[in-house]
DNA sequence: GTCAAGATTAGT
DNA sequence: CTAATCTTGACG
């Protein structure tokens, strides 16, 4: 098995953790079955000086795993049907963290598709909502260390060859400074990554990878 | 207590 | 473009 991904890693800016992610695997595990998931497309979101975040107005009952210590799991609920799946990053009650809108599935595929049945393997994983209904996670993962490498946890891949790409955050609101940031990062031309990316084409600003 | 809005998705 | 579906958090 890869290495499991240290609190060290996660004690970072968001934005910095958002695009070292890209390449990393996200394990899931359900009754000694593994799920593996290769990050394709993440999001940044930091604390109060964010308008765009949900620990924009502080703590709350629901965001308070984003103030927890970093490398633990933030997930929540939207449109009373999707669960989203976010890292925790940075120093202890910022409130920052990225979320995970995309993977390319590595393995446990019958599994994935026995949770989203009836859908074509490019649309198993290629959105933050459908991410976490084949990886079944839901709130009871809410606030999971994922140091523990127990349940859910992520581990160490190579390097992506793609170009990395980054972009303004979807579907997100807040004010002009927000809806500005380039805080969505993906790997271009990656099958799996959220069909907005795919026609957000041209990336913004492109880089090579990280110096991993 | 009330209520509008939501870091989405699938279907028309 | 819109419905689905229900929790959250702001306000009073």
């Amino acid at each position: 098995m890869a290495e499991l991904i240290q609190r060290s890693f996660y004690a970072r800016s968001a934005v910095v953790v958002a695009r070292d992610l890209l390449g990393h695997w996200l394990v899931r595990e359900i009754a000694g079955v593994r799920l593996v998931g290769r990050i394709v497309e993440t999001e940044a979101y930091l604390g109060e000086e964010d308008a765009a975040s949900h620990a924009f107005r502080g703590p709350t009952p629901r965001n308070r795993s984003m103030f927890g210590p970093p490398g633990h799991a933030y997930v929540y609920l939207i449109y009373g049907m999707h669960h989203c799946l976010n890292i925790v990053t940075g120093p202890v009650g910022k409130g920052q963290a990225v979320l995970i809108r995309a993977v390319e599935p590595l393995e446990g595929l019958d599994v994935m598709r026995m949770n989203r049945k009836g859908v074509p393997l490019r649309q198993l994983t290629n959105g933050p909502g459908k991410l976490c209904q084949a990886f079944a996670i839901d709130k009871t993962l809410d606030g999971h260390d994922l140091c523990l490498a127990q349940a859910l946890w992520l581990e160490a891949g190579p390097p992506p060859q793609e170009t990395i790409c980054q972009g303004p955050r979807i579907g997100v609101r807040g004010d002009d400074k927000a809806l500005s940031r380039p805080w969505r990062f993906f790997l271009k031309n990656n099958p799996f990554i959220s069909p907005n990316s795919l026609n957000n084409h041209p990336c913004n600003a492109s880089m090579h990878s990280d110096t991993r």
